[in-house]
RNA sequence: GGCGCGGUAGCCAAGUGGUAAGGCAGAGGUCUGCAAAACCUUUAUUCGUCGGUUCGACUCCGAUCCGCGCCUCCA
């Protein structure tokens, strides 16, 4: 079955393919860097990850690129509170931004740019719109006339006839001609970090750095376009006017979008206290993979419920999946091949695949990888599971942590090395074989408080880490 | 009001015109010096509700109820 997609902009799931048969080109909307990833944003960038880790798994190579928004009014707002240049303040955010998703093994786009590294595109772009005749001034500012782009609303999907210009009450303290028109280049606020620029002293508006940053890097139409469903309206769309407004070609062929997450069955938000960063899972002991996992678990386009039982399910649900690694990887098994088993790997894989080429069914995907542990493991105990089919099995989690990559734990640091592990283990054997239970049983008590558990197999004792 | 998404077991969740994947939790059992792991059995005659189409619908159509999102900054 070929790889596709749902498209935001058709409304309908469409056959992939980039449009040069071979590197998927993609722009991703990344974060603004005024405040730490809370696991809202986290569940975006991690659908992107798995979306990342697929297009590669299927041969296809990348160039992905995702911006960093370090202006925009909060982070002025925030900046001048804090006594810093936006600068200081951005960085220290992105910083953040880049470690917290390293913890939840989060892929690094091909290129990540800042908006602040890329004003003279983006006033290139302006002047482009201006030439084309879609845009006016204002007191200073520049705005586009969402009129000369007849086709505003196609990815939204929304028709703004009989909508009254200036009906809407507009926040903005800028004139506009209508108010869905949208302001490209904001004009310099007294005390606000400002550039000069042919446009005049001032600043990029919100929506202009994605399409600067995305046509300088990517070409003027991208293969994928993703970002989370808020996203659609306004700011992809005016992303689409002011692109195509210019170049007068598709900005992006597939537009993808991540639903957002509940937490608890409730919106997510400060006031409900029910607002998570990822630090704060951390803090309460989870780990960053287990995060990942449940994040990943829900497919995309499905509104995610996040719940402390939840999580709990994901860590259960991983162990399950080391738990078996590590009888393979420890068992002795009759020499052999099974033919019916080997078929089966195989069989896994296919639907594995299928399931992930169908628009990221990542949920299906899960449920092809039990369904073969269970059954191999009921094989491992009925004596039916052959030394020939380990490489098969391994291969199956192999291609599953390709993409999810939870099984190998995060380190937790410190704690007991391999070696000191091994010589009690060694030597609770010696003290098992003379029914020295006592002795035995202390020792095992001994590494449990050192996170180790261990496991009595008729092949052995193995030992993991908690 | 307009546009869109969704309602499947205690929780999470796949699926689809041919008779309900998977994970977690619960119960019982096997194995075991102990423990762990693993396995087995068990938990939806039923897929929000009501109609319709069909040999047959959870899956298609209509209506209806409920939840959520967007239409203004937002992953």
């Amino acid at each position: 079955m070929a790889l596709r997609f749902y498209n935001t902009l058709t409304q309908t799931v469409e056959d992939f393919v980039p449009a040069d048969g071979q590197t998927v080109r993609m722009y991703t909307c990344g974060p603004t860097v005024w405040n730490y990833v809370h696991i809202g944003n986290l569940r975006t960038f991690t659908s992107q990850d798995i979306l990342r880790r697929w297009l590669q798994y299927r041969g296809l190579k990348l160039m992905h690129v995702m911006n960093i928004t370090d202006v925009d009014d909060r982070i002025i707002q925030q900046s001048a509170a804090a006594g810093q240049s936006i600068y200081e303040y951005t960085s220290q955010y992105t910083d953040a931004f880049f470690t917290d998703t390293g913890k939840v093994r989060l892929q690094r786009p091909e290129q990540v740019c800042k908006a602040t590294d890329h004003i003279g595109d983006m006033v290139k772009l302006i002047e482009g719109l201006t030439a084309n005749g879609c845009t006016y001034e204002s007191e200073g500012s520049t705005y586009f006339r969402i009129a000369s782009f007849p086709e505003y609303g196609k990815l939204a999907h929304l028709v703004f006839e009989g909508l009254k210009a200036g009906a809407r009450v507009d926040s903005d303290k800028y004139d506009k001609d209508n108010a869905r028109d949208f302001v490209l280049w904001k004009a310099k606020k007294e005390g606000e970090h400002f550039w000069q620029t042919p446009l005049g002293d001032g600043r990029p508006g919100w929506h202009i750095e994605c399409s600067a940053m995305a046509m300088r890097y990517l070409g003027e139409t991208l293969d994928i376009h993703a970002g989370g469903v808020d996203l659609v309206f306004p700011h992809h769309e005016n992303e689409i006017a002011q692109s195509e407004a210019c170049t007068h070609k598709p900005f992006a062929r597939f537009w993808l979008h991540t639903e957002h997450l509940m937490v608890e069955g409730q919106t997510m938000s400060k006031s409900l206290g029910n607002f998570y960063t990822l630090r704060d899972l951390l803090e309460k002991g989870y780990a960053p993979e287990t995060v990942r996992y449940l994040l990943a678990s829900v497919p995309y386009r499905k509104q995610l419920n996040f719940t402390f039982d939840g999580i709990q399910a994901a860590d259960t649900a991983i162990k399950r999946l080391r738990n078996y690694a590590l009888r393979l990887k420890t068992s002795k098994f009759p020499e052999g091949v099974s033919a019916k088993l080997a078929e089966r790997a195989s069989a896994a894989n296919a639907q594995f695949e299928t399931a992930l080429d169908d628009d990221l069914n990542t949920a299906g995907a899960l449920g092809a990888i039990f369904e073969y542990v269970r059954e191999t493991n009921t094989a491992m105990d009925a004596g039916e599971f052959l030394a020939g089919n380990v490489a098969g099995a391994l291969d199956v989690l192999a291609r599953f942590d390709k993409v999810f990559e939870v099984l190998e734990p995060t380190a937790a640091g410190g704690g007991m090395d391999d070696a000191a592990i091994e010589a009690l283990t060694a030597e609770r054997a010696q003290a098992k074989k003379s029914k020295n239970f006592a002795r035995s049983d202390e020792i095992r008590k001994q590494l449990l408080e050192a996170g180790i558990i261990l496991e009595d197999t008729k092949d052995g004792t193995r030992w993991k880490r908690k």
